[in-house]
DNA sequence: AATTGTTGATACTGGTCAATGTCAACTATT
DNA sequence: AATAGTTGACATTGACCAGTATCAACAATT
């Protein structure tokens, strides 16, 4: 199920950031601002060129149309984006989790940290289900209630 | 433990509007306009009066740190609210959640919406667990902490 | 060689919105 | 009767910030 949402949206990253910016609209500086916000990570050459999927600009998208339309600041993603329960989803254990920022914290989403010594260090977080939760707009909380099936009467 | 924190902090309400807002050094129609978007439900007298308590004060200077400070707009705040899984909560059943906007939807918190036909009609939404898991700043990470414990390893 | 990319800094603009003020008509408290 | 509360509407203000623009110095792509 979600390797077919990953095959309809094409995640290879293809279009250079001018290409990006044109598509979207919009101009190279608020791509970069995006990612210096922590609201996106592209994917980037060895060069350190970065390159943009269609699963990018989808998400950016998404992150305009928070800005723009439900008049969300950058600071109000941020704090949505670190509300998300990132342990429940990586399965870190208990003994990480204490430790961790991205747990005990309420500001950053965990992929704005330096993460040491636990789970998340060998991952990569473009790639991570994480990350992924904010592909779309409503998928936060679509995460939660995954996560969350309470009372199952 | 509940308990403890209820009786530190009184939940009796006490202060008149005018009162409220002279503790809070913020005008009258501030603290109505609170309530309209929302973000807050005042004890009402018979006659359709507001009455504060100190709990109601704590929660207020809460919304106004993260409006002022974390610089969220009213609107982003009830998009965090609308986040609250209340479903995992009250422990609301399956067959009611598919129906409920609360559940379904994601802009208004609970108790903004008319609950009809389910286990909320009853309840009284200035006493209910949901609308306090935003009591204080963090409390809605701490309380997705709650209900989220993952892998316990 | 020319284009397009990278970094960081700095400054400006236009629009939005939290908050206040004020008006009017009414009701409850004291 | 006077005070303090309620509703709704409408206008204003001041601050903030998303987005753009433009520097400069440099590296990679084509």
């Amino acid at each position: 199920m979600n390797k077919i949402e990953l095959t309809n949206v094409s995640s290879i990253p293809s279009y250079t950031i001018s290409n990006a910016a044109r598509l979207l609209h919009i101009s190279v500086h608020t791509l970069r601002m995006y990612e210096r916000e922590g609201l996106l990570i592209p994917f980037k050459k060895e060069s350190n060129q970065r390159l943009y999927s269609d699963k990018d600009l989808e998400r950016i998208r998404c992150i305009r149309k928070v800005l723009n339309e439900d008049k969300i600041g950058i600071e109000g993603i941020r704090k949505l984006l670190s509300l998300i329960p990132c342990w429940g989803i990586v399965k870190c254990p208990a003994k990480e989790r204490k430790v961790c920022k991205a747990y005990t914290g309420y500001s950053k989403p965990c992929w704005m940290l330096k993460h040491k010594n636990n789970v998340c260090e060998s991952k990569n977080c473009r790639d991570c289900d994480v990350y992924s939760s904010f592909g779309n707009c409503e998928s936060i909380k679509d995460k939660l209630k995954e996560l969350i099936v309470g009372s199952s009467k």
